[in-house]
DNA sequence: TTGTAAGCGTTATCAG
DNA sequence: CTGATAACGCTTACAA
């Protein structure tokens, strides 16, 4: 902004027209005809200069800023947040309209003091994402604006959301182990009490159920989501004679450890183990050997959902805010190598079951 | 800004005084005194509307929108967008400026789309930042408007950029090894011909000299910087006899794949074997085991020196562009578990190198 | 110490 | 079909 760009007035002149015109043109203004010569002089003549309407007075005077806020609880630690980013970047602009990012550093201080910036800044509506699907309790300056939650709920708020389906992430892990045949699985979880951890261990149980499976061919273990946890996980669950022949891994990182668990055991992946992950770090998933299947989060699509919901709410104006819409989006499975039939040894002429996975993509 | 949200006016009217002395109050104009009643009134009544000044016209005003843009080439495929972006947005915001986050996708026709779209807004600045350390051509519409690179140069240009000091990552390295009393050194680097390739090597093999290394001590080898590459480079380093005790990875991707040579090569690290990775992408370094240790590459710094760098820019006015600041950034080394003495068996008795750490940070 | 008024760059209303 | 002109919400000479 430091120098002073061309404005509408001096396309004006170099047009000899008034302002009035121009704004007419370039603007398209329906209902309003303009002589078609005067049309291509202003044209040219915007052309010439490098004419860029100043967006600041025009969302003054239109009461719109095409312009929304993100703001995150950590931006910097993974690698998610750059996904959900693009998701909503890729629709915004879609809409001539940009987004300011803003990360909290989950402190509430620096929380209110980001999302005051952006009001001042009258963003048409915030984007409210956390970097792990969670409940969180709704800054109260968003409730005037509108606002959608990712990777969030709120109850009671009437904001959208829309977060990770997890019940559909486990039951196509579970589908991804029982079609390859395997009959004793194991699941390490998170410890901590999240929506991820109830829910995808919901999801897993009820396939292997539907698969006939017994209750003692299904062990559940937590660990801490790291590959520290995976790896004294493992170590525990792999100890046993009637070993699981498949394991889940809550997420990538701790399917790290069990691969390092199973190679210290002398347990060959996928041949004598397979894993599935949850998540598809790339970073992990695809450096890791075998490659690690795993169930994708959807991270890009919810950002863009998310943001096409917020335009309706915009657009729909401050009136009715009717039933806030809400949507689980079920990630795709990544196929890898870390999945295998079972070795005969172990599960010796197991029928394969079908795939579950020609439902449909969203819950 | 979707409803209307409370003016200037309506605290004037409240506290029974023209605008003008609102704005006075509120901005603490210098060499304008106003009676410390009618502060109080004023400030009362700001609070009581729960009044907050809209940007927009303000910066219509003052011409300077306090809003700064960051184009990035891809902010969702690799971590470290983020903490770029972090950095940025830290320094921005205790400036009261936010920033607006754009990816390219390397496609100029969404740069310049976007581009457009943040000029049009009247962004003060913009951060241009490439994901890796390399040359760029800079967008045309960029040259009349304060702009500073991050993770990138653009000769002749006379933009202000910030880059890592990969020459001193080179010799950190080296200094890691070499103090750890290895002797035998290898250095796996990136096949692509880019700044940070050269770099490196040149400071692995500077800080090596310096040791008193003969050339046929060192060896350099390059790969794919993925896991792949590093492995079939590694189990090619690793075959002789003679093989090198000590090994420097381009990045920590790669390093991946040399612990899994390691490993079937029966290769203990850091018993056998030390590495020394670089970018300390946490999620492999941790992940890892045992731990790499590796170099830091600055984003957070990057990001933050830009953007003071930024500021400075365009405070400075349009005038004068004195010398263009540039800056080489290094990154502190990670003392993980993944380097030790090398054993007995390969280098007998060989005396510790004094460490080269103690140099100051920067370069 | 406080207020009037001009103007930042647009859009929109209403006359010509 | 085209053009004055009044907002939009704010800062800032300049007056009172």
């Amino acid at each position: 902004m430091t120098q002073r760009r061309v404005t509408i007035k001096q396309v004006a002149a170099e047009a000899g027209v008034s302002i009035t015109t121009v704004s007419h043109v370039l603007n398209d203004v329906p209902g309003k005809r303009v002589h078609p010569d005067t049309r291509v002089r202003v044209e040219d003549a915007a052309r010439r200069l490098g004419y860029v309407p100043n967006s600041l007075a025009q969302s003054l005077r239109t009461q719109r800023s095409n312009t929304i806020g993100f703001v995150g609880d950590e931006i910097a630690t993974t690698p998610f947040a750059g996904k959900i980013i693009l998701g909503a970047q890729d629709v915004a602009l879609a809409r001539d309209a940009v987004v300011f990012v803003v990360s909290t550093g989950y402190q509430r201080e620096v929380e209110n003091r980001e999302i005051e910036e952006l009001l001042r800044r009258q963003v048409d509506g915030i984007l409210y994402a956390s970097m792990y699907h969670r409940p969180v309790e709704l800054p109260p300056q968003l409730a005037s604006v509108p606002t959608v939650l990712i990777n969030a709920t709120c109850t009671g708020s009437g904001v959208p959301w829309v977060v990770p389906d997890e019940v559909a992430g486990g039951e196509d892990a579970a589908d991804v182990l029982l079609t390859a045949g395997h009959r004793r699985l194991a699941f390490i979880n998170d410890v901590d009490e999240i929506p991820a951890a109830f829910g995808r261990e919901e999801g897993f149980r009820r396939r292997a159920a539907r698969a006939g499976l017994h209750d003692d061919d299904l062990r559940v273990v937590t660990a801490e989501t790291d590959p520290a946890g995976g790896y004294a996980a493992a170590r525990q669950l792999l100890a046993h004679a009637d070993r699981p022949t498949g394991i889940f891994c809550f997420n990538d990182r701790l399917a790290m450890g069990v691969y390092r668990a199973a190679a210290e055991l002398g347990l060959r992946i996928p041949e004598d183990l397979s894993i599935v992950g949850f998540d598809n770090q790339e970073i992990v998933a695809e450096g890791v050997h075998p490659g690690l299947t795993t169930i994708e989060l959807p991270h890009y699509e919810m950002g863009a959902w998310a943001t096409e919901q917020l335009f309706d709410q915009i657009e729909a104006g401050p009136g009715a805010r009717p039933a806030a819409p809400a949507r689980k989006l079920r990630g795709p499975v990544i196929h890898r190598a870390s999945v295998a039939p079972p070795s005969r040894g172990h599960d010796p002429g197991e029928r394969r079951e079908p795939s579950d996975l020609a439902r449909q993509r969203q819950a």
